[in-house]
DNA sequence: CGAGTTTGACCTGCGC
DNA sequence: GCGCAGGTCAAACTCG
């Protein structure tokens, strides 16, 4: 009896110890996660600010750069058909979702109602490309093309275009036609999302669960949809530039930093805090 | 039988 | 004007 006690108790300690080592797995990749948002945020705003300058300059020079009332910068002036470039309501949106590599659906769930209208082959990817259309309500414009990652069949990569006219469904009902929940369809939840081509800068696709090599394959097909603009190169050049600029690396780090510390405090504030009794 | 998918044909815009 | 490529249509097909 007080052997079974024993060996009970000390089963619970494993179990203890296991949810610790669990707890503190999920925290470090939380504090991985926050330091990227950090420095993903920083390089944006300086991005941000330098796009916002040479406008500004290129302004003042410009005659031929307008399209209607849009202006339009030089350095996205393109050769190459802009076709969805250009006066859209907002920029497409740019969605790269880990599936099972066995999965070789087109199906990503958003929490919306999806109808597919037609598939096609591309000329720079074997993959078709599905075409799918907003069904949740009559006159909702928004659609969604949806292709497999060039290098990486395992990644979807999904481009938005178009506003829906009303909200998403609540998780529980909501799925593409005849799909499941990610996690049965062996899809994480969306793993990233940038603004398209122009914003779509060197953008560190390092999340939990991408491995190095899912990160470069999309960021290749980042570059590809920026070389479809044909600014892809300015704007590379132009972040190579940020990454030797020494304010630039020093306000990174000050950045780092900071989350570093601060999240320390947190980290310490949580352990006290957290761990609920059950 | 109806809803959703597939797929070949057609349309449209762009570069040459 | 022609050809190419992406996007869309719609009839045929599939599935529950």
């Amino acid at each position: 009896m007080v052997v079974q006690l024993f060996n009970t108790e000390i089963i619970m300690d494993e179990k203890v110890e296991t949810i610790k080592a669990e707890l503190k797995r999920v925290r470090e990749e939380n504090n991985t996660l926050r330091m990227m948002l950090e420095v993903l945020s920083s390089k944006y705003t300086k991005l941000e600010t330098h796009l916002q300058e040479i406008n500004k300059t290129q302004h003042k020079g410009m005659s031929s750069n307008q399209i209607g009332s849009v202006t339009v910068p030089p350095m996205f002036q393109t050769n190459k058909r802009p076709r969805l470039e250009f006066p859209t309501a907002k920029k497409p949106l740019q969605i790269f979702v880990k599936t099972h590599p066995k999965d070789d659906s087109l199906i990503v769930k958003d929490g919306y109602q999806w109808r597919k209208y037609g598939q096609k082959v591309t000329k720079d990817n074997a993959s078709p490309r599905a075409y799918f259309r907003c069904y949740m309500a009559p006159i909702c414009p928004a659609k969604k093309k949806v292709q497999r990652c060039l290098h990486d069949k395992s990644i979807l990569v999904a481009i938005y275009d178009g506003e829906h006219s009303h909200g998403p469904l609540d998780e529980s009902s909501s799925s593409t036609p005849k799909g499941s929940s990610p996690v049965a369809n062996n899809k994480l939840p969306l793993m990233t999302s940038v603004p398209n081509d122009k914003e779509a800068m060197n953008i560190d696709l390092a999340l939990s669960g991408w491995s190095q090599t899912d990160r470069r394959h999309c960021e290749d097909v980042m570059q590809q949809n920026n070389n479809n603009g044909g600014s892809n190169i300015k704007i590379e050049e132009y972040v190579s530039s940020l990454i030797k600029d020494p304010d630039f690396t020093m306000s990174l780090a000050e950045a780092v930093a900071r989350t570093i510390t601060g999240q320390q405090k947190q980290q310490d504030l949580n352990l006290n805090l957290e761990l609920p009794e059950e």
